[in-house]
RNA sequence: GGGAGUUUAGCUCAGCUGGGAGAGCAUCUGCCUUACAAGCAGAGGGUCAUAGGUUCGAGCCCUAUAACUCCCACCA
């Protein structure tokens, strides 16, 4: 072993070695229970972030604790073409060149995306391995592979043979600047300074008007009704009356629907089916004509009359001041709203009907809300079952046609002839209704999670029937963050309950977000982020990945910063130091046995059993940080500190048995601790491990610690807290720790030469001589007092006598407070009665120990 | 507008089915003790956001209020 810790020395090599050793690799192996895990596929747009170092460190240390219990264990990892992110990403490289994909070709332009996928899919998985994260990477799956198109195609044609996936007419976002349709996500609200128009449409009849308030007066031309809530008083009894449409004399009825608010504006609005989302909702409820009123360039059509050829913004002024000249303009309002703007261009952006694939949810929704709500499938923390249960419950049929051409194609086929749909899982060459040979692929591509939707199986060999699909399936858990619940994990779990009849995922597990110190979320655009390779090029992975963990609470966001990763090494150095020590202190050491054991040897091995035991409790839990935090706390507080520091005592002395017995403890609570240890941090855990003098090929395939019992040392427990009275005590009198004192020791239990050189060595004595009674101690001396053990400390000048009357008058009083607090919940009859029996013992046993100290100290 | 979350020490956060307020970091004091000064020993520091309620007992349960955060929808 290297003398300091220097991961940057041994973590590559590592990996290297069990990459070469395949300790990773799964296979279906029916007399093994299983534990799989599928890795939510990362875009390949990129390089990873925080939050992939974050959540795969996560599925990292639950599926290195199942294989090391024993468990076949596959983890499957991958990719995600992420089309849309991609393409965009391609554009911009286009446009550099001045191009356009339109210039280049649907063919070429895919090519290129294939050779994007090719050099930075391999990027991102070098990352990852840096990260020392141990999926089978011989299974490693991308959306794009040729079996998953295999599985994307069948699941549409699947769909589509049962009915649940049909052609209809959606509102989209256009750009008429770039001439494209563009995603939601493109698509960025921005607030803007506008105006509210008041209008006056009159009614037919000459009976009076209605005015409505717009912010778009240029889409008038499109209105087919004008509507108010069938509740308004104003209106309720105009309702159905025709209205003159102003400058074109079309005449609109007044219609009424509850999507029109009373209290807004002079509560009547204008329905334009053609160019606005709700209205078209409307429309189709009260079977409203649609009038396109402005083109796919921006400019106003035949319908605006005279303002033809205009574009659709600048065409405003003028509009108002026909309107006004004609006398229907009643007022304009400043009025601040958000307007829909292309996030590439900044241009307004158009909603615009058009004819789009979709999957009908209502029937796939209901099954996947009852797998969560039978409690089939969990999540973890509860309450994300809400934002599952809250989206599925109010679930809108799903819009899977994306105008982009980076994708698994739309696999429908029409015959130019006779205008039939084609739907099969192999491509047409012939019409099978009139045997045309001209036929034409749908243009758009599917949405990115259709194939998301089925990686849980489809990674799998799905829509084969594997005997990976057969052994592994459904997966275990699944870690995610919360983001994508809706888009991502609702689509999975319906999905495969309607191709696998079986859930996909026994957990689900929701990680935060990781942000920086302020709390800001981390983005490229802030330039806040931190680069994980490049903390671990400066503190190791394992540094990274344990404070990734250590402190995190799942489904809490984690507020991050470079002085957790330094603090988290930090603690690694001290798991060196101290294995450095076991090592160097057990070298020839052949065998553990755990015999003639001492008191301290007792005490470290039942704490050591005590944290296995809720180390395993609280894994099971997922909780992962309280786990580790315990772990950290036994490890320190009770091996380092105290054990350690005795355990020198043995080392160097001349009991060979006792060295023995001490050797053969270091080396097991060293062993199992490691073994806890490695699943958060794998590579300083396994160079540690693979040093000990006694060990197995590598600790990644060591079975994992399990709970044994071992009957604590009650006398032990003593001596520590009287060795804590003592420092306590020197530390109040101000006795620098270089300054040894003679230490007289009276104890209810004999003390064993061991325990009396422990107290001597901890508690800063030069001598210690055990004493009947307290005139034994000749000296003037201040007291350390534990239960059935009282120390005498000869600390010379130091000693204040009124000091120590202050002291005790303290301690005093807070023993009786404590007294009188037990004396008071024993007396109280609901007390003992209500509350559990445990509780009531170990109060009654707390009443009495103190009894017993205030006792000793009231004789003084 | 609908939903969810957070509020505990200077900072980051634990705190189990309700049963004497915790950790790490930071601060202060002492110590280079042969694994570790990236260390060891000790100490100080909290009206558990606010106001009510339930209970023998509330950080935890209920009601209301405030501040902050996030998600979804929408603003004619």
């Amino acid at each position: 072993m290297d003398n300091t810790y220097q991961p940057g020395n041994f973590e590559e090599g590592i990996y290297a070695t069990w990459l070469k050793n395949k300790y990773f690799a799964s296979f279906p192996n029916p007399n093994k229970p299983k534990f799989s895990v599928v890795m939510p596929p990362p875009n390949v747009t990129g390089k990873a972030h925080v939050g992939h170092a974050l959540n795969n460190t996560i599925q990292d240390v639950l599926v290195r604790r199942k294989r090391m219990q024993g468990y076949e264990t596959l983890w499957t990892p991958g990719t995600d073409h992420a089309a849309i992110a991609t393409e965009e990403v391609l554009c911009k490289a286009l446009k550099n060149q001045g191009l356009t994909k339109e210039q280049v070709g649907r063919e070429n332009f895919i090519s290129r995306g294939e050779k994007w996928y090719a050099q930075y899919g391999d990027l991102i998985k070098l990352q990852f391995q840096k990260l020392g994260i141990s999926p089978d990477w011989d299974r490693e799956a991308f959306t794009m592979d040729e079996n998953l198109c295999a599985a994307v195609r069948h699941a549409f044609v699947e769909y589509y043979k049962h009915g649940l996936i049909y052609r209809g007419k959606r509102s989209v976002n256009y750009c008429p600047s770039c001439k494209t349709t563009i995603s939601d996500n493109e698509n960025v609200y921005v607030e803007q300074n506008t105006f509210l128009w008041h209008i006056r449409y009159p009614f037919a009849d000459g009976s009076g008007e209605v005015v409505i308030a717009t912010t778009r007066p240029e889409t008038l031309f499109g209105d087919t009704a004008v509507a108010v809530n069938p509740k308004d008083p104003r209106y309720k009894n105009l309702i159905g009356k025709q209205l003159i449409l102003p400058l074109t004399g079309r005449t609109i009825p007044l219609i009424g629907d509850e999507y029109s608010e009373m209290d807004f504006g002079t509560g009547a609005v204008k329905i334009t089916p053609a160019h606005d989302p709700n209205d078209y909702e409307i429309g189709l409820r009260h079977n409203l004509e649609s009038i396109v009123c402005i083109d796919d360039d921006g400019r106003l059509t035949d319908a605006a009359g005279k303002f033809k050829g205009m574009d659709r913004l600048q065409a405003r002024k003028p509009i108002e001041e026909e309107l006004k000249k004609q006398g229907y303009l009643v007022k304009v309002e400043k009025y601040k709203n958000k307007v829909g703007t292309c996030e590439r261009c900044g241009s307004m952006t158009e909603p615009k009907i058009s004819t789009q694939w979709f999957v009908k949810m209502q029937d796939l929704a209901q099954p996947a809300i009852e797998a969560v709500k039978s409690g089939k499938i969990k999540f973890v923390p509860k309450r994300f079952e809400k934002t599952y249960l809250n989206w599925l419950g109010n679930i809108k049929d799903w819009c899977i046609s994306r105008q982009i051409w980076l994708g698994h194609r739309i696999p429908v086929f029409y015959c130019d002839d006779c205008g039939a749909q084609i739907v099969e899982e192999t491509d047409p060459t012939v019409c099978p209704k009139c045997g045309s040979k001209h036929l034409h692929q749908d243009d758009d591509v599917l949405d990115t999670w259709f194939s998301s939707a089925l990686w849980p199986f489809s990674t799998l060999g799905y829509p084969k029937h594997t005997k990976e699909l057969e052994y592994y399936y459904p997966t275990d858990v699944l870690v995610t963050g919360y983001d994508i619940i809706t888009f991502w994990v609702s689509k999975m779990v319906f999905s495969s309950l309607f191709f696998t009849k079986k859930i996909p995922f026994k957990d689900v597990l929701i990680n935060g977000i990781v942000r920086d110190a302020r709390g800001v979320k981390m983005s490229k655009h802030l330039g806040n982020g931190i680069d994980p390779m490049e903390m671990i090029a400066k503190y190791g992975a394992d540094a990274l990945r344990l404070s990734l963990i250590n402190g995190m609470s799942m489904g809490t966001d984690l507020k991050y910063s470079e002085d957790r990763i330094k603090e988290a090494k930090i603690f690694i150095n001290k798991i060196y130091n101290a294995s450095k020590f076991v090592i160097s202190a057990t070298e020839g050491v052949r065998e553990i046995k755990l015999e003639n054991l001492a008191e301290k040897d007792k005490w470290i091995l039942h704490h050591l059993n005590k944290t296995i035991k809720s180390f395993n409790r609280n894994m099971d839990r997922y909780n992962l940080s309280n786990a580790l935090g315990g772990l950290m706390d036994y490890f320190v507080s009770k091996f380092c500190d105290w054990y350690i520091e005795l355990a020198k005592l043995d080392l160097y002395g001349d009991d060979k048995k006792a060295k023995a017995t001490t050797q053969s403890v270091l080396l097991y609570v060293l062993d199992q601790t490691l073994k806890m240890f490695h699943i958060f941090i794998p590579f300083v855990t396994e160079y540690i491990y693979l040093s000990l003098p006694i060990h197995e090929k590598t600790i990644m395939l060591s079975k994992f610690p399990e709970d044994k019992r071992q009957p604590n040392s009650k006398i032990f427990e003593q001596v520590v807290s009287l060795i804590k009275q003592i420092r306590a005590v020197r530390a109040e009198y101000k006795v620098p720790d270089n300054k040894r004192t003679k230490i007289y020791v009276q104890s209810k239990h004999k003390l064993s030469q061991d325990l009396l050189d422990g107290i001597n060595k901890l508690g800063f004595g030069n001598q210690i001589q055990v004493v009947t009674s307290e005139n034994q101690a000749s000296e003037k001396h201040v007291k350390a007092l534990a239960e059935d053990m009282t120390a005498y400390l000869p600390i010379g000048e130091l000693v204040d006598e009124d000091k120590e009357r202050e002291r005790k008058q303290k301690e005093i009083e807070s023993l009786q407070f404590e007294i009188k607090r037990s004396q008071g919940m024993l007396a109280n009859a609901k007390f003992v009665e209500k509350a559990p029996a445990a509780l009531v013992e170990a109060e009654r046993s707390k009443l009495q120990k103190n009894t017993a100290l205030l006792e000793k100290l009231l004789k003084d």
